[in-house]
Formats: C-alpha cells, structure tokens, sequence
RNA sequence: GGGCGGAUGGCUCAGUUGGGAGAGCGUUGGCCUUACAAGCCGAAGGUCGCAGGUUCAAGUCCUGUUCCGCCCA
C-alpha cells in the first residue's frame, strides 16, 4: 500500500471537527440557489435557549438532517432553518435561581433590569445547544439562526396579536385558568400535567347538616379545603336516594353559609356518595355546574395558594395546613363520617411540578374553533399529511375537541402583551407600534399589560417567522409552505396543531406538506430517560466514546415507523462493529485502487465479470429501496437496508469473489473491470450512507480516485436500470446456494478449512450445469473446495465416504475421506427429511383444498406447484442418501 | 370513563392489495481463510396474545376477549 494507507480504525474525533469545519467555510449548509431546482425546506423544531441536548435532540435532528443531507444531494435548494426558543418560564426560572444565589429576587432588580439580565445570560450561557447539534454533523444553515425574541420574530409576534384581536379572536375575559402558585402564573391546558399512575389521597366524607330538621347530606371529597368555597351540593336528578333532598338547604360545615341542593346529571351516582359539593371557584366541573344552576362563583384560594377574605377565620393559611385544619374542625364537631384511601391525580404545572390551582382570573385568550376548523380540515384532506397515519387521527380528535387557550403570563421574559388600559376611559388600546396615548379617549394615562404572551405564541408562527414573515421576503415565497416537519408526538398540540392554524391564517396555505412524527427515546427497558430514574444518558458522551455517526446511525436503526425506541449501548456497539466493517472494507478496496483512474481508464461493460455484474444490480436494488424508504420516513428499513447491502452482499459475497481478480488477474481488463466495479460500488454506497453518516463517508469518500469536493454535494444514486439483471441474480443466487451448501456440510461434519475435500455437484438440467462448469471458480473461491477436487457432473457416482445434501438445482457431496459420523450424519439427514415432508405436506394439502384450483389465481397454483416440484425432488435426494447411509453404516463401513 | 396504538423465535423489531414465517442482536458449534476476531463459516430456536368468523387460502381481513403502552377527560 502506497502513501494514502488508511489507519487501523477510523478515528471519529479527528474526522468531525476537520470535516463539519471544511463543510461550513464551503458553504454547503446554504441552500444552493440553483435556478429551477426544486425548494425544500425543513425548520428545525426551535430547541430551549436554556437547553442542553439530549437524545430526544439527538434523534430528532439526525433524522432532519438525513432529510435535508438527501434533498441536497439530489439537487434540491435544500433550507434546513435554524433557531432557538425563548422558553419563557424555562428561561426565567434559570436567571431567577442564578439571581437567588446573589441573594436578589427578580422584584429586587425591577423589570428591565432583569430583562437586562436575561439576554446578559442568554449572550454568555444560552444556546450551547447550537454547538452541540453541530457536533451530531446537523447541516443547518447557520448564518439564518433565529431566536423567538428577536426584533424581526418579535413584530412577527406583535402583527399575529393585532390582528386576531381586530378580528376579535383573541379577547380579554374573567374565567376560571390553571393557575401555578409558585411560579405565579395562568398555564394553558396542556401545560398542566397529570401524574402516570396517580397519588396516594384521601376520600373524605362529610356530612353537611340539613338547614332545618335532622340530618344531613354526605358528601365524598379529595379537597375538603375548597369547601369553604362551596356555593351547592349536587346530586344525580335519578338518584332515588336523594329525590327528596334537591331543593332543600345544607348548613355548610366551618361557615355560616347554607347552599341549596341540587340536581344536575354531571353527577356520577356511583362515586362516594352520590351527593357532590360544588366549588365553581375551584374545579372546573364545578365551573361548569355553576353556569347551568347560576351559582355564585367564590374564591377562597388566592394566587399565593394561601386562603382568601371569603374563608373567614382560615385567612391566611396555607391551603395545605388550611385542609389539615379543615379536617380536625370537622372531626371536632363530628361531622366527619370516613375517611378512605382514594388515588387522586391532581394537575402539576410542567414546570416546577406545584399542585395547580384552578383558579378565578382576568387573562387574554384565543378564541379557538375558527382557527381550528380549516386547520383540521387541511389535514382531513390531505393538504398537510401527518406520518404516521395514525397520529392524524390524534390530531383530528384533538381539533375537534379543542378549548379556547389562555395565552397570558404572569411573568416577565417573554414578548409583552401589546395591550394597554386607559385609566381615564377603562378602554384598551392594541397596537402594533407602542402607542402615546388612549385610541378611544386620547388621554396619556395609559398602562402596558404587565404579562407576557405564551412562548408557544412565538413558536406557532416559526414556519414563517423565521423566514421573514411579515415582510414578504423572497425567502419566504421560495420556502413556504415548507416540505416537512419532524418533530416528537409529544408536542403535536402545543405545537404542530397551532402552526397549522396560524399558517393557514396568516399565510392562507398550510406550513408544511407533510409533518413527521417520531417517537420518544428511552432506556433499554423502555424507560423514560429522568434524573429522578438516574438513567439519563449524555448524547455528547456518547458521541465522544463512539463518534457521531455511531449515535446517528443506531438511533436511525431505532427509529421504527411509529414507535418509541429503546436504546442500549449494546445497540450502539453493534453499529461501532458496523462501521469498523465499513472502514476496513473501504481500506481493502482503495488499497486495490491506488493504480486506478476512473477518469481516464474507460471499462467496457462486457470487461466485466459475472460478480462485476451481480454487486452492480444489487446496488441498483439497493438504491431503489433506499431511496423509496428515505421518502417514506422509513429510516430504520433504510438503514438496514444499506446495512444488508454492504455487508452481505458487498463484503461477504463480492469482496470475495473480486479478490483472484486482484490478486491473480488472468487479464489486465479483468483487473481494471474489477477496480472499476468496486470503485463505483463503494462510490455509490458512500453516497447512500452519507446521509445517515456524514463523516465517516466524506473521510472515506476523500480516499477515492477521482472524487470530487466533498461527498455532501456529490449527487445522491440514482439506480441505473441497464444494470439492473435479475436473472443473473438468480443464477447467482444457484451459486451460492450450492457454496452454502457445501459449508454447511463442512461445517456439520467439523471439517476446518485446512481439511481437503472432495466436492461433487450433481445436477441434471444441462444449462445449469454448464453454468456452473463456466462459474466453478465461484465455488471455489470463498474458499470451500479445491479446484481440482470439485467435480460438477450430471449423474452422481457418489463414494462410500461422503455425505450430501440437496440444492434448489441438484444435489452436493462431500468426501470426506473416512471421516464420516455415521450416527450424526443421519441425524441430520432424518431432521432434514422431516422438515421437508413437513413443508411437502403442506403444500399439497393446500393444493389439493376443494376449490383451490378454480378459484385460485394462476400464478399463485403455477407457484405452489413448483414449489411442490422442488421439494418433491430434495425430499427423493434426501430419502435415497438416508438409505445409502444407513446401508453403509450396517456394513460397519 | 373516552380515543389511539401494540401483542410475531431469549431480546429489539420487519412482515406494504391475504398465497411456502423474516432480520439484527443474543445462544451455540467450528475457524487467526493475506480488509476486518469489532471478524469469518455453520446450527438451533416461533401452534404469529386468546376465542370465534369470512375465504380455496389468514400473522395479514371481520367480531369478541385478555394483557401492555400512550393521549384525553
């Protein structure tokens, strides 16, 4: 080997850094412009400005790039746009816990002081992820990085705002929110989350005594504390038990307060008692009860989760203590009846996991439905195609069932609400540009909304925001819609559902064709990854024990349509074995190439030899199927299918059988056909991995004669259908079926390589036979026989000493010169037998099921009878060497 | 409680208009065969959750059922 000599292994380390710097100071990440080429774009799901990746990241942004990779080499303008989110309580929560350390809270600071101090923090801390997604090779387009909170995305945010408040679907109202005590703020719906398996709780029964007369109503509750709150109890209207009671007067317990009882049908006769207090300030049930019956709605929580005016002598307590103190009042004056274990499963706030108190507040919403209903009729007609097929149908319920959402904070980073209130005329002013005075009254004494606006208010507009929107950049015409999204089911609410919406609203046509929803990664148990669980695994760590390609590729392997993917650093080892065999393969082949050169050294197609020919359609193969699965978000398949190509045919059939023509060429046009094939096959084979390993091929694809700037803009295969020969794949396929045919003789008979044997290969069909008298070097040359001890013949003269078996086209023999197990041998040949009369059996009885050969298709009866036919004659083969055998042993022979 | 999905060799999963049950890993036997022991060559291992039904033919379609997961209430 000359001075190119590969090293032993590949070295990840060196070959990213040097590589991934190469690619962006070429410019490569950049869409090339090229006039009429096709526009595909991909926005990347905008990570936290306060993240760090983790394989969630690692897998979402390996599939994007293997996307984008693809388009570009197939010659798209291929945008893949990148960005960061401001993660508004996220963010927040993290400068807040830095501050506390300085001994300061953010009221310490002031407003604009800590809006100061965020984007200081932002500057110096916020983003590594950016760093980090370029370690896992993602070739987005750097010099267009968008942050939510930047000036452009920040009118883009102001415009959305304006304008659904002109259109009047978004409105300011007094209802009943999800409210974070601790972190002080309304949450939307789904930023309330429901522990997996629920909590340990306490059913409470309580009787509420009749306002006159003996008696009472019981009542069952996770929440004694809001009874304070109580405004009725309700019953089921059918309730029997209770048909006397509704209409009547309860004393409510701990206050001087009677309610009414009530009847509504909400009311499950099953649960408790039958009989349900109503808290209309406290429980959204109850909210809704409350409308329908007029109660009166009573808050005795406040925002500070500590009890309120309404709770008389319990002001001020916390609302925890304020239930243990509940229930010793009740127990006190015994109207406490039972208390029983019950599995409870309060709302947490994402965030900072605190109890949510639903809660009486003044807050901006979006009126949803008509900005849901075209949104679910795009998908419903295919405008915008959800893969897998079966979370559109979670997004059509969703959109169908979809509740106004609640878009004000109560906090501080984030974009302000462009609200103000006049405190003249008590009108609000909404408007684009900070207005100087009242647009109903023109007085100056004005105020600013002190909230914020949900981040997912941001993000819903990235599609086109990031593009420019609301400037009509060229940009933005060439992108959008754009081809794809990929990002996890997890987020197809909060974030896919309002993207669509707000495209389709703003934009007049859907964000993306089609969105591509993958699934969650977890531990090789199947468990989330969490700190609590301790199972966290660092993508960086991996990256630095295996190299990026190894992580990119295992979780391609892992990503099967549609499900979640459990990793294991097992599975990470086997795609290290992968692309060592890779590496080594390449190193063999360059190492025959160092004489070649593919541009000037012309090869005839009829130079080649019949493995020249056979590795060349199975690429073509391999390309159409590669291609097919990349554009069906089959990645897994993909991978395995390029996985299947390079090894098993590449590296244990064809390397093989090239290796005389290197090594022992009978013609120089016999070398130069080989060089020129396995050039091409590991060419193309490059090219079909980059996508899924960008660096390990562009440093092997660097090793080529004649290769050009970098195999990221080399051209992606296209399969050549004049290569393309199945039928000289199946008379291959013959071959090689006879080669395993004699290993696995050798092998079941504990013949090393080292030990001649005679082979003889009897096959009747003259054609084939004198195929394989042509190709016998092929039967030799994985090494399994000698070429003079290989005889092919048409009829058998089989020796005493030899075992055999059947092949699809005849039968093949191994001398093995007195070695022969008898006992084990016809072991083998019994089992061998039986599978076959098993499989026989089958089909005739299939053939022979009354009306199988009227109405059965011709092709599938011409199948089957073939099949009958070839077990027929291995099965005859079979029996007639079990009876030879058996006469040979009896003569102790 | 409602919706969706899954159940196929020890493990992870393929199986695309119904037509002789597959892969990778693991297990196991044998090989240092000059690209690779991170390798090579073999082998074993499954009544496709259960019960019905449609069909000449069901892992594949229908109905019911059990378990598991996810989402929503």
């Amino acid at each position: 080997m000359g001075a190119k000599e590969l090293p032993k292994n590949f070295e990840p380390k060196s070959a990213e850094k040097r590589w991934y710097d190469f690619w962006e100071e070429s410019g490569y990440f950049k869409p090339t412009e090229k006039p009429g080429a096709k526009n595909y774009c991909i926005v990347i799901p905008p990570p936290n400005v306060t993240g760090v990746l983790h394989l969630g990241h690692a897998l979402n942004n390996t599939i994007q790039d293997v996307l984008i990779r693809y388009h570009r080499m197939r010659g798209e303008n291929a945008l893949w746009q990148p960005g960061m989110d401001h993660a508004g309580i996220a963010t927040q929560y993290v400068v807040s816990k830095e501050l506390a350390k300085e001994g300061l809270s953010r009221q310490d600071l002031g407003r604009d002081k800590f809006i100061e101090r965020v984007w200081k923090w932002k500057e110096e801390k916020g983003g590594q992820i950016i760093e980090q997604l370029k370690r896992m090779g993602a070739s987005c387009d750097w010099n267009r990085t968008r942050f939510t909170m930047d000036q452009g995305l920040s009118r883009a945010v102001r415009e959305v705002f304006v304008r659904l408040y002109e259109e009047k679907l978004i409105y300011r109202g007094t209802y009943l929110v999800n409210w974070c005590v601790s972190c002080g703020t309304a949450l939307s719906q789904l930023e309330v989350e429901f522990s997996e398996s629920g909590e340990q709780g306490q059913l409470w029964h309580i009787k509420y005594p009749f306002g006159e007369g003996q008696g009472g109503v019981v009542v069952a509750t996770t929440r004694p504390e809001t009874l304070l709150g109580d405004s009725a109890v309700a019953v089921h209207p059918e309730d029997d038990r209770y048909r006397d009671v509704v209409g009547k007067r309860v004393k409510l317990p701990c206050t001087d307060r009677t309610i009414p009882v009530i009847a509504d049908a909400f009311v499950d006769q099953e649960f408790g008692t039958g009989a349900l207090k109503i808290t209309p300030g406290h429980d959204f049930n109850d909210y809704e009860i409350g409308l329908r019956h007029k109660l009166e709605v009573i808050s005795v929580i406040g925002t500070d989760g500590k009890m309120t005016g309404p709770a008389g002598k319990y002001l001020g307590m916390d609302r925890f203590e304020c239930r243990k103190r509940i229930v010793e009042d009740l127990k006190a004056q015994g109207l406490l009846e039972k208390i029983t274990p019950y599995p409870v499963r309060p709302g947490r706030c994402y965030r900072c996991r605190t109890v949510v108190e639903p809660t009486l507040s003044t807050q901006w919403f979006v009126k949803i439905k008509p900005l849901a209903e075209p949104a679910l009729e795009a998908v419903k007609q295919g405008k915008s195609r959800i893969i897998p097929e079966s979370e559109s149908k979670k997004y059509v319920h969703w959109m169908e069932n979809i509740r106004d959402w609640c878009i004000s904070r109560q906090i501080w980073w984030g974009h302000r609400i462009p609200a103000w209130y006049c405190k003249d005329c008590g009108e609000i002013t909404v408007s684009r540009a900070d207005p100087s005075e009242c647009s109903h009254c023109h007085s100056q004494k004005i105020e600013q909304d002190p909230d914020v606006l949900d981040t997912w208010f941001s993000s819903m507009l990235w599609p086109f925001s990031t593009l420019g929107w609301p400037d009509q950049t060229p940009i933005l015409k060439q992108f959008y819609p754009n081809a794809c999204l990929v990002t996890g089911f997890d987020i197809l609410y909060f974030w896919v559902a309002r993207m669509m919406m707000m495209g389709i609203h703003f934009m007049g046509e859907v964000p993306f064709r089609e969105i591509y929803l993958h699934g969650l990664v977890r531990d090789e148990r199947g468990e989330k990854f969490s700190k609590t669980r301790g199972n966290v695994i660092d993508p960086l760590e991996l990256i630095d024990e295996y190299g990026a390609d190894t992580l990119r590729f295992s979780l391609v392997l892992l990503a099967f349509y549609g499900r979640d993917l459990k990793l294991s650093k097992k599975r990470i080892e086997d795609v290290k074995h992968f692309i060592n065999k890779i590496w080594n393969a390449s190193k063999f082949a360059l190492s025959q190439l160092e004489d070649f050169d593919p541009g000037r050294q012309k090869v005839e197609a009829s130079a080649r030899s019949l493995a020249d020919q056979w590795i060349l359609s199975r690429l073509q193969q391999a390309i159409t199927e590669v291609r097919a699965l990349i554009e069906a978000y089959r990645f897994s398949e993909a991978g395995q299918a390029i996985y299947h190509f390079i090894w098993d045919e590449f590296c244990d059939w064809y390397l093989e059988w090239a290796k005389p023509a290197f090594y022992r060429p009978e013609t120089p046009e016999q070398k130069l056909a080989a060089q020129e094939t396995i050039c091409r096959v590991l060419d193309y084979a490059l090219r079909l991995l980059h996508p899924f390993m960008p660096f390990l091929t562009e440093e092997l694809w660097q090793n080529l004669p004649g290769h050009g700037p970098s195999i990221m803009i080399s051209e992606f295969p296209e399969p050549d259908p004049a290569l393309v020969k199945p039928e000289l794949e199946e008379r291959i396929k013959d071959l090689q079926d006879a080669v395993t045919v004699i290993r696995k003789l050798r092998a079941e008979n504990l013949v090393p390589l080292s030990g001649r044997v005679k082979v003889l290969i009897i096959i009747s069909d003259d054609q084939t036979r004198e195929f394989f008298e042509r190709n016998r070097h092929y039967l030799e040359c994985p090494p399994q026989v000698n070429s003079q001890e290989l005889l092919i013949s048409k009829t058998g003269q089989k020796s005493s000493t030899c075992v055999s078996s059947p092949t699809g086209k005849g039968e093949v023999c191994v001398d093995l010169a007195g070695l022969v197990d008898f006992d084990k041998e016809l072991a083998r040949m019994r089992k061998e037998r039986e599978k076959l009369e098993q499989g026989l059996e089958r089909v005739e009885q299939s053939l022979s099921q009354p009306g199988f050969a009227e109405r059965a298709p011709r092709e599938v009866i011409e199948k089957q009878m073939a099949i009958k036919d070839e077990l027929r004659e291995k099965l005859a083969t079979v029996k007639e060497n079990l009876e030879r055998m058996g006469k040979l042993k009896s003569q102790g022979k």
